[in-house]
DNA sequence: GAGAAGATCTCCT
DNA sequence: GGAGATCTTCTCA
């Protein structure tokens, strides 16, 4: 029994402006929703890193506003995806009110349905590897920059929505990931045991399933 | 305009 | 565990 996207409330606009940080814990186990014609692909989310404003030296918005980040300076609730090592595209999710920068990268989601035609856009890659990182995440659901700056609050081909029901999880938090400042900060936060985050708690890839 | 860096991934040893 | 691939973005002259 498949799940129609239009039976998926999307997270309301006021759930991305209370605070990066919280935004990224409470991000775990919402459900990454993409629409690709009739196809519904539904990943949980089950790993998230806060990057903040002119305040956090491992954000993007570091240096101020440019071409490329200025999604992240927009309205909360909108999707900021750039290129990265001339390979990989990620995707985040802004949190801050307009002109203030914040938002919120998420690094590995849970495939809950779909995950026939995300092994198609990554063949020959086993289930636990289709989404476990960044890159691997929006390639797996044909993310690109065509939907940069897209509202997640509403129903279209890329939003965020409420999981019926949340199952019980132990949230943990460490250090962010391939970055080298701002590293003293707690602000990845991911499900304990989940076998779709991207590294274990001590930042080793996960190379092996679990 | 040139050069360097980069929120990664995959392959090879 | 290490290194290459690949190319956008940014900084500096």
């Amino acid at each position: 029994m498949s799940i129609k996207a239009k039976s998926i409330q999307p997270l309301p606009r006021s759930f991305y402006d209370t605070g990066t940080v919280t935004v990224a814990r409470t991000l775990l186990n919402k459900h990454l929703v993409r629409v690709i014609g009739r196809a519904v692909l539904i990943g949980r989310i089950v790993e998230a890193e806060a990057y903040g404003g002119q305040n956090d030296p491992a954000s993007h918005a570091y240096r101020g506003p440019t071409p490329r980040n200025m999604p992240m300076f927009g309205e909360p609730g909108h999707a900021y995806i750039y290129f990265t090592y001339g390979n990989h595209y990620c995707l985040n999710v802004t949190t801050r009110r307009a002109g203030v920068a914040g938002a919120v990268l998420l690094r590995a989601i849970e495939p809950l349905q779909g995950s026939n035609m995300m092994k198609r856009f990554r063949p020959n890659v086993p289930e636990l590897h289709l989404t476990n990182g960044p890159g691997k995440l929006t390639k797996a659901l044909a993310i690109d920059k065509s939907l940069n700056e897209i509202d997640l609050t509403k129903q279209g081909p890329l939003f965020i929505g409420k999981a019926s029901s949340e199952p019980p999880s132990t949230i943990k938090r460490s250090r962010r990931i391939g970055i080298t400042l701002g590293i003293g900060r707690l602000w990845r936060f991911y499900i304990e045991s989940n076998q779709y985050i991207s590294r274990n708690a001590s930042g080793n890839r996960r190379t092996h399933p679990v």
